[in-house]
DNA sequence: TTCTAAAAGAGAATCATTATCTTTACCGAA
DNA sequence: TTCGGTAAAGATAATGATTCTCTTTTAGAA
């Protein structure tokens, strides 16, 4: 992906095959992987790769904003390539964490905290944590 | 607290000295303690606690609905006395996260998701995490 | 092509958490 | 009130995700 370069250069990193890689796990993996998920994908095509280079990357991509950190009740790191506001959805009976995008609800958040500010505190960012179970 | 004893009692688990101290060592620590705060604190009147202990209690008071695990994007754990349904406030600058209430919210939120609902997707509970800064 | 700082590799170290095994103590029943 | 069984606590080793340190490699500018 030409795209991940592009990002790369624009945030000053030096492109690297394993930085190029390790943002591409992510991309790919979508389901908000640990580094362990990414290791075993990228070892695939890079099957020298350095556990410590993993944690070394995704520090500072995210560090640099191309990737989040997913909070969760684990003591394991998620990661999300997905930048754009959005929710997540977390199964009570699973690891499982998904994606969930909803401008209506942003929207009325935000106008509702527009009006109702929390004192001494100064908002930055907004987000669901919405648990239950999927049906499948 | 007599309050604790009786939560102990109702849900079936041994009433403990230690069980006890742990308990309300989250209560009175509010603010979302880690393992170590909790072990910290609890060392003052309990000198001699095992640091097992605290974890295996930590436990099954999550797993009995006594205390909840915060979630967060760290590595360390930490935990919550408080449950009845609130939202988090995530400091960016610091390790802080503060309880935030507010009905009016809850009710449209739930409102919301009462018409709308997320296809393949049973909702039990929706959070909040509010994220920016505390101004003081 | 060369040079150099930045990044990757290798593997040891850290440290929060878990597991194991022994000892203690809560609490129901006699 | 004591007793006995079992759940819980204590002590400490083990685990495993993450970080650190040090060496080697390499991206990218000159």
């Amino acid at each position: 992906m030409e795209y991940i370069r592009e990002q790369l250069k624009q945030k000053g990193l030096k492109i690297t095959p394993q930085r190029i890689a390790i943002y591409e796990a992510v991309v790919k993996l979508k389901n908000h992987p640990t580094a362990e998920h990414i290791l075993d994908y990228i070892k695939q095509n890079h099957p020298n790769i350095s556990v410590g280079t993993i944690y070394k990357v995704l520090d500072s991509l995210v560090e640099n904003q191309l990737l989040k950190r997913v909070k969760n009740e684990k003591d394991i790191m998620r990661y999300d390539a997905v930048m754009q506001h959005h929710h997540h959805l977390y199964c009570i009976e699973s690891e499982r964490i998904e994606d969930f995008e909803d401008l209506e609800l942003n929207k009325i958040i935000t106008s509702y905290f527009a009006k109702k500010k929390i004192k001494g505190f100064k908002i930055n960012d907004i987000t669901l944590q919405i648990t239950g179970e999927f049906k499948n």
